[in-house]
DNA sequence: CAGAATCCGCCGCGATACTG
DNA sequence: CAGTATCGCGGCGGATTCTG
C-alpha cells in the first residue's frame, strides 16, 4: 500500500475508485479552518482581514498557511492589489465552487442532528 | 470564543449557525479512517475482520478506536454474537445513513477533479 | 476473532516575533 | 494590512503486547 508524502491516505487508487476520490476530496478539506474559510467565501470576495475577523482568534500564521494550501489545491483565487497598505482579496475558483455541495451536505446533516447539548461541553 | 473539550471548533454556536452545523458534522467525520469505514458500511453489514481486511494495513487498536468513536456518535451500530470465536457486525444507523450525501458529494467532487497525477506522489 | 491497554513518534496547530 | 519565520506543545494515529 502506497503512502503519500503528506502522510494522508492516497493509496486507494486501483480498483477501489471511490476510496480514492473520497481521499482526494478529504485531502483538500483537511485542515483546522478550511471548511469555514470556504464557506465564508461562498458567493463572496473577501479580504484577508475580513476572513481573519470572521474566524475570530486564530493566528495570522495559521490563516496564511491554510490559505496557501487552499490556493495550491486550486480551490481559491488570490488577487493582490499593489497599493499601500496592501490589499489582498480571496475568492472561490470553479473548483472551489464545486466543493460547495459537500459543505451543503454537511450543513444539512448538522442542522438535522446537531443539538446544542451534544456539542457544547464547556 | 468557546473551546471544546476535544479541542475542536464548536464555538460557532450563536448567530453563525452554519458554522456550527458544519463543525458538528466535521467533528463526527474527523479521523483517519472514518470516511472509509462509513463508505464501506454503506448498504452492508460487515464484520470486524472484513473492515480490517478492506482497509488494509492499519492496526487493530486504531480500527477499534475509530469504530468506538463512530458508535459513540451514533452513526454506526454494533451487534455482538455470543459465539466462540467472537463475531461482531457493524452497520450504519439512520444517522449514519444520513451522512451518505456528504460522502457522495465528496466522491462526486473527486471523480471530477481528482487525477492520478495530482495524488500519487510516491 | 475481536478487542483493550500502553507507549511513542510525528506533525498540525497556535503563539510569538519580525517584515515590506 | 498582509503576510513570513521560528519554536514548542498536544493529540492523533501506529506499533506492540496481552485477553476471553
Amino acid at each position: 500500500m502506497k503512502v503519500c508524502k503528506d502522510g494522508f491516505q492516497k493509496e486507494f487508487i486501483n480498483d477501489q475508485t471511490d476510496m480514492y476520490t473520497i481521499a482526494f476530496t478529504q485531502n483538500i478539506l483537511s485542515g483546522r479552518w478550511k471548511y469555514f474559510i470556504l464557506w465564508y467565501l461562498k458567493g463572496h470576495t473577501r479580504r484577508y482581514s475580513d476572513i481573519k475577523a470572521f474566524l475570530g482568534d486564530l493566528s495570522q500564521g495559521s490563516l496564511s498557511k491554510q490559505l496557501r494550501e487552499l490556493e495550491k489545491d486550486g480551490v481559491i483565487k488570490r488577487k493582490v492589489y499593489p497599493v499601500v497598505p496592501p490589499k489582498v482579496e480571496y475568492s472561490l475558483t470553479d473548483k472551489g465552487t464545486a466543493l460547495m455541495p459537500v459543505l451543503d451536505a454537511m450543513n444539512s446533516f448538522g442542522k438535522t442532528f446537531g443539538e446544542q447539548a451534544d456539542i457544547i461541553r464547556e
